[in-house]
RNA sequence: ACUGCUCCCUACUCUGUCGCGGCUCCGAUCUCGUAUCGGAGGUGAGGAAAGUCCGAACAACGUAAAGCACCGUACCAGUUAAGCGCUGGGUGUCCGCCUCGGCGGAUAACAGAAAGUGUCGCAGAAAAUAACCGCUUUUGCGGUAGGCAGUGGGCAGUAAGCAGAGGCAGUCGUUUCCAAUGGAAACGUUGCAAACUGUAAACUGCCUACUUAAAACUGCCUACUGAAAUAGUAAGGGUGAAAACGUGCGGUAAGAGCGCACGCAUCGGCUGGGUAAUCAGUCUUUGGGAUAAACCUUGCGGGUUGAAAUGUCACAUAUAUCGUGGGUUGAGGUUCGCUUGACCGACGCUUCAUCUUCACCCCACCACCGGUGGGAAGGGAGAGGGAGCACCACGAAGGGUAGGCAGCUACAGGCUACUUGUGAAGGUAGUCGUAGAUAAAUGACAGAGCUCGACAGAAUUCGGCUUAUCGGGGAGCAGUGUUU
RNA sequence: ACCUCGAUAGCCCAACUGGCAGAGGCGCCUCACUUAGAAUGAGGAUGUUGGGGGUUCGACUCCCUCUCGGGGUA
C-alpha cells in the first residue's frame, strides 16, 4: 500500500459515528486554525478513519468550503505516514492495535494557503503522537 | 482607427511529481462477491452549476369525476413538448428627428370602471345621488327712482254767489247851500247790474319743486334693489392628482348638447384591407372622473406532492405486540377547504347445535317384483343461527435500519452543411459521445510563459427568465475623424 | 435537492382594509436636584421603513426583482 494513498476506505462515513463524537464520547484539542476531535472505534481495516468539517457560517461559498477540505485532506494524506508507522506494528503482529475515529475541523475565518495547513497539520499529528 | 449599442464564442496556458471519483481492460488474493488490492488506458463542473422566478418531463398518491371555493393568468398571431419565454405584428404612453405627419427608438400585469360594492386624506362649493354659493321665474313683505290716479297743496282762470268800492236808478229821511211849494250837493237807506276789484267753498286748466310759487300722504304700474319662500339651472365659483365633452352661434326668465356648425372621444352596425389584434371610410348611439398590482365580473388554465418523490433487495423476533371496531351485509375509505356522485372495500376457513331434503338401512301395511306410512346412528346437499380464526380498518406504545441496486444520465442532445421562413424556429443529411458522486470526486508541490486570471462548485433531467462577473476574440448597426 | 417565513431608530417592537414621514419602551445627549453618583423630574436628538424598480394623485402597507437572515423535510 502507498503510504500517500487516500482510499475511500480511510475516510470517515458512518453517520453513526459522527454523531457520537460530536456527543460526548470524543476528545478534542486544537492547533490554530484547525481542531482535532478523535475518539477510538473497534475493528477498522485501516488505524484511522478520517473527515474533514468547515462551518457554513463562516464561508457562505460552497466554493471556499471545497478548497479548505482539498487543503486539509491534502495536508493528512502527505504526513500521515509516520503516524501510520506507529500504530501499525502491533495491529499487523497481533490484532490489538487501536483504530481511531478523527475528523478535523476548521476555525478559522479566513482563506488559509497550503502553508499554514501543513504547518497545523504536523502540529496536530506530532501532539497525536505523545 | 476610435466610441456606443446588440448578438455570439471563450473562461489563464504548458511540463513534471504525488493524489481523488466514475468507466474499460489486465493481473493477484480470498470469505468466490465482479469483493479487496495493484497496474494500464481514457475521462471528470458552469455560463451562469446560483436564485428557485416560470414551464415541462418523470414518479407516487385507490379511479383521479362534477360543483363551489381557492390559486394563476389576460392585445393578436406564430413558435415550441410547454411557458408569465422567444419571434413578428397591433394599440397606448414617452423621447428624438425633420421635409409637420410621418420616421426611428424606448416602454407597457395592454380584458372589463357603460354589471355591482368599496375607497378617493388635506384643500375645495362640490370627489359622483350632483348638493351649496351664484343666476333666474313666480309669490307676498320692504326700500329707492319714475309714471299714472287720487287726497292735500300751489298757480292761473271762471264768477252764479258773496264781499268791496264805484256807477246808475228810485223812494224816503237828515244835514248844508242856493235865485226856495223848487233845485243842487253830501250822508244814510232801498233797488239794479250787462261792466270793475277781490274771493271762502265749488268748478276748470296747469303744476306739485329740491337752484322751489307749491308741506305731505294714499293706491296702482314700471325699473332697480333688500331679506325670505317656491321652482328652474348647471354658464361661473381662488382648490386639487382628478371637476361632469371643447369652441362659436342661436336659444332662454336664467341657463344647459337644449338646437345647429366644426372638432374630440365612444358602444354598435355596414363597407373595404388584414388569419387576427386592429386600421381607414361611413351611419348611428352616447358624453359615463380615477382606482381592478381594492373586492369583483368575464374568458382561459390548474388534482396534490416533489428524487429526502418512488420501486426493489438485504438486515432487523417486524406482514411482530397491545387495544377497539369490522369480519357476523358491511368497519372504513373516496387525496387539498367543503359538498355530491359513479365507486373501492375483508366476504375465505374451522367448529357447534337446529331445520328441510335425498339415497341407503330397519319396521309395519297394502299388495305382488312395486307402492304407502313411520323410524333413525352415520353419509350427501341446502337453509338460517352461535362461537372463533384468517383477513381489513383505526389507534397506542415501541423496535430496527439509515446499507446495496434501480430512479441516474442517450437525449424535446450538441456541432457542421444545405434548405424553408421577415424572424423565433422547423426540415433533411452528415458527424460527435461529453461528470454521475452519496459525508459526497478536480487538489498540492516545483518550474516556465503571458494580457497576471472575475463571478463562482453538478446532486433527477431538460427549455427559459433573473442575478453575479476580470478580461480576450468575432459579427452586425450607428456616429465621429483621417486617408484614398 | 425541495418547501416555507421574515427584515421598521443602537436594541425590543407598533402602525387596521394605501392618506403625507411613523407610536411606544429600553438606551443616548442636555439641564435641574446632589459635595459627587444613582434614582427622579424637565427637555431634546436619532429613520434611505433591507436595496432597486413598478402600480397609484399618494406606498411601511399592493406587485416584481435582488440581498441578507430564520425554520422545515426521511
Amino acid at each position: 500500500m502507498s503510504t500517500q494513498s487516500f482510499k475511500k476506505s480511510e475516510r470517515l462515513k458512518s453517520r453513526k459515528t459522527i454523531g457520537r463524537l460530536f456527543n460526548r464520547e470524543g476528545q478534542s484539542f486544537a492547533k490554530f486554525p484547525l481542531r482535532l476531535v478523535y475518539m477510538e472505534i473497534e475493528e477498522s481495516e485501516v488505524p484511522i478513519q478520517f473527515t474533514v468539517s468547515v462551518p457554513k457560517r463562516k464561508f457562505k461559498r460552497a466554493v471556499d468550503r471545497n478548497r479548505i477540505k482539498r487543503l486539509i485532506r491534502e495536508a493528512y494524506r502527505l504526513h500521515k505516514a509516520p503516524l501510520f508507522e506507529k500504530l501499525m506494528p502491533s495491529a499487523t503482529a497481533d490484532k490489538s492495535g487501536k483504530c481511531y475515529a478523527w475528523m478535523v475541523l476548521f476555525t478559522g475565518s479566513e482563506m488559509p494557503d497550503y502553508q499554514q495547513v501543513e504547518k497545523s497539520m504536523k502540529k496536530l499529528i506530532s501532539k497525536f503522537s505523545e
